[in-house]
Order: C-alpha cells, then structure tokens, then sequence
DNA sequence: CTGTTGGTTCAAAATTTACAGAACTAAAAT
DNA sequence: ATTTTAGTTCTGTAAATTTTGAACCAACAG
C-alpha cells in the first residue's frame, strides 16, 4: 500500500531521531517522519501502523501525544469511518516557538540562582546574568523575527 | 563541607531536569546544577560526588563528559593533586549557539525531504520549505542578535 | 441482533538507561 | 619500596522507558 523506498525509509528515521532529541519517542518520532516524506500526506490508522511495522497500542499512543502537542490533525469523509491523519505543518510557527521557549524558559532559572548566589562572585554572577538576559532577548524577539524573514522573502 | 539549604537543593534539581531535557543524563545536570548554586564556584571531584551523593564513576562520566561539551573546565593549584573544577560560564555564547544549532540543523534534513517529494503537493512542500527557510534564517541571525542585544544592554 | 471496523486500554515483555560498586592504575607522598 | 591519592574503567543490576499482544469497546453495516 504505502510503498517506501530506502530513501525515504532512512529520512523516516532521520527525523526520528531528531524528534527522540526532542523528547519525543521513537515510534512518535517516525510517525511524524512517515507524513513528512509520505506523498499522500493523509494516512489512517492502519497505513501508519502498517508501514512503520509498528503495533496498534504504539499507533495509537503516538497519535494520540501528535493530536495534543497539536502537532496532527485529521479530517474525515462522510461514509467512511476511518481518520485520515495529517501533519498540522501550517502550524510551524507556534511550534518552533514552543520548542525555543523551552530554551528560554531555562531564564527565569537562571534568576532564581542569582537571587541566591553569594555576592562575593561577581563576574560568575555576571556572566549568568548576562545568558538570562539574553534569553529573555532572545525570547522577546522570535515575533520580529519572523516578520523580517517574511519581508526578505517578498524582497 | 559543602552545605546546601533546601532552597538551593531544589535548584540543582531543576537545572539538572532542564538539561535532562537537552539531552544530558540526570547525574550529569546535577553537576552542572550544583557548580550553578556552589557558592565557592570550584569543587574538586571529591566534593562533587559527595554533595551530589553520587558514585565515583558517576562522577567520573559526568565531569568527563562536560569537559568534553566544554561546558567545564579545571585549574589546579602546585603542591595539590587534586584538580578544581568549575563551569566554563563565559563560554555561554557558544555552548547556546550549539544548543540552537540542534533545532536548526533540522533544517537541511527538510531541503533532504522536499528533493524526493512529490510535486503535487504544492501546499505542503510550501510549508516544508517556509520551516527551513525560516530556520536557515534564525541561525544566520544568531550573531546580529547577539550584537544588537548588547547595544541595547549598553544604552 | 450479529459481525466487522477502527480504534483504545491494560498487563506483561523487551529494551534501554543510569548508576553503583569493586577492581584497577598512574602519579605522588612517605 | 610501599602506601595513599585522585581518579578511571568494567561489570552487574535496578529502574525506567518503550513496545507488544490481547482483550475490550463503541459505532456502524448487513
């Protein structure tokens, strides 16, 4: 049915392994690969388990975490039961937001140290100061970001 | 020797589950936790297994493993064989570059992806291609928001 | 009302990871 | 020369994670 070649197969598990980095699992991750590089970019159910060579509960645990990460959605067609399953990829933005806030979140940390750091280090506590306030700069600037990247596209 | 209050205790903690979440394993944030809070910024080897309650090879890995990521590093005094390790926080430039590089590496097994999608999907490719273009565009940006970040800091 | 489809949920098995403990080593101290 | 120090390396194992398989369930179809 969803016939891959070795290609593709070795960018499924690419991205996998990029996504395990990430946190995910790796049967998460190589359902995200299989709708990134799957020409059909609607799948069921069964053609991911199928294809990945995975069991039912690891197609269903891994689709249903992509649901609530927002990271899938699914459409259906009247008189056909089945969901077909698609990569939310319109969504990019909010997603890379999220995963650098992950990052950035790391300052409001970094504070709290600061808070109770010894005063008698002034240059250690200077230097963390210095990597929560860039993160902060960091996380404040993301929306610009986009909107000068936006405008170098059109350019 | 090394007295930690609670307080402290629990920051070591939350470093360390931050960088479990960047991949470091959880003895190996602890590390990096304890060396955040320490008020005396250099512990020997000893001192860290021992606050940390770790084993020596636990010790071993993690210290080794963060000379190796250059997140650590160690002076020595004459006349004590011991060596004083201590985070290389100066370097946070560098060690935040490489952490975003990670996400935006991403980016060329995406360009991988679009040469063997098909093209009847423009919509789709569209999106694949707006996320590598916009994380090509983020890395590039890195140094420009590192100066701008410092002027504003300057002003 | 009975069977089938499209899943979900649970318990157990398999795999992986993280760590401890003990044995070891090289250099320095006695 | 032997003991101590400051670690390293190796092996075993406990714990956590991930996955499977089987039982289950709700909705719809015949």
């Amino acid at each position: 049915m969803n016939n891959l070649n070795d290609t593709k197969r070795a960018l499924i598990e690419k991205i996998g392994i990029f996504h395990e980095g990430i946190g995910l699992q790796p049967a998460t991750g190589r359902v995200l690969g299989l709708l990134y590089v799957s020409d059909r970019p609607e799948l069921t159910f069964d053609e991911i388990r199928e294809t990945l060579g995975i069991s039912k509960s690891a197609a269903s645990n891994a689709i249903n975490l992509l649901l609530h990460l927002n990271r899938l959605e699914y459409i259906t067609y009247a008189g056909d039961r089945k969901r077909y399953f698609r990569l939310k990829l319109s969504r990019w933005r909010e997603t890379l937001i999220e995963e650098i806030d992950k990052v950035t979140e790391f300052s409001a940390t970094l504070q709290e140290v600061l808070l109770h750091r010894t005063k008698d280090t002034p240059g250690y506590n200077k230097s963390i100061d210095e990597l929560a306030g860039f993160l902060n700069y960091l996380h404040s600037q993301i929306p610009a970001l986009l909107q000068k990247w936006e405008q170098s596209k059109s350019a």
